[in-house]
DNA sequence: AGACGACAACTAAAAGATTCGTAGACGCCG
DNA sequence: CGGCGTCTACGAATCTTTTAGTTGTCGTCT
């Protein structure tokens, strides 16, 4: 079961504060995010996230920890599984080549190149 | 002024038949769609997206035929785009990284290869 | 002409997302 | 001890999404 089921985008900017962040109480998490969010709306998401799977909280104190349950790196695997899968119809290379024809400069692309090699075995 | 907004599930779907239809009344969308989907929710979800100018309709008849105002490129290089922003926190080569090393084909690297090649003018 | 079928428009209702306020628990300081 | 500040949990208010029923129009078929 894999399980593809992706975030809001709300919860997609607290699990950003929370990956920057690497693990934190709800202040932490609410100190690295732009401003203008209640205390109280964080605190409601992280549980939300947490309910997701997306995020652990373990009881410090009177407080809790918060710590992401998911990788980034996770995440983005699963972000663009979906794309892949729902926007490009299954073309991962349409995607690689938006990507390439998009803005990216020459060293990025000498590292892709370097990167295909690698994978090709040369 | 860059519109950003992403189609949701329902009106994803939506769209991606539209795309392959091409242009059609309500009824030639539902029929591109798995099954399962009342025509009036198919109607509902087309008026929901000319609204938010992803599609066009213009009467024809006593029906309307609808088509798409967006291309699927060009939705493909939005939704790239907020995946690379907001997912891949502008690294679009991380992106690329995940894309290669993920299940992609040899003769796929080899094209993306080639793409990378031209791109770089070799 | 009168009934039928197809269609758009309106309505609605349920579920999910988002934002906070408030209440209750608990430690701490004076 | 008794108020102060901080924290979580609950849930209200609002908005969006998703799904679909109902209504009224209009042509068509008989």
């Amino acid at each position: 079961m894999t399980d593809d089921k992706l975030l809001t985008e709300a919860e997609l900017e607290l699990m950003n504060a929370l990956w920057d962040v690497g693990s934190g109480t709800v202040r932490d998490v609410q100190a690295a995010l732009p401003p203008g969010r209640a205390y109280t709306t964080v605190s409601t998401i992280l549980r939300i996230l947490v309910d997701k799977g997306f995020a652990v909280a373990t009881p410090e104190g009177r407080a809790h920890r918060y710590a992401p349950a998911v990788t980034r790196a996770d995440y983005q695997e699963r972000s663009v599984r979906h794309l892949v899968g729902h926007v490009f119809d299954g073309d991962a290379l349409a995607l690689a080549r938006h990507l390439v024809s998009g803005e990216v400069s020459a060293d990025q692309l000498e590292a892709l190149r370097r990167l295909v090699d690698a994978r090709l075995g040369r």
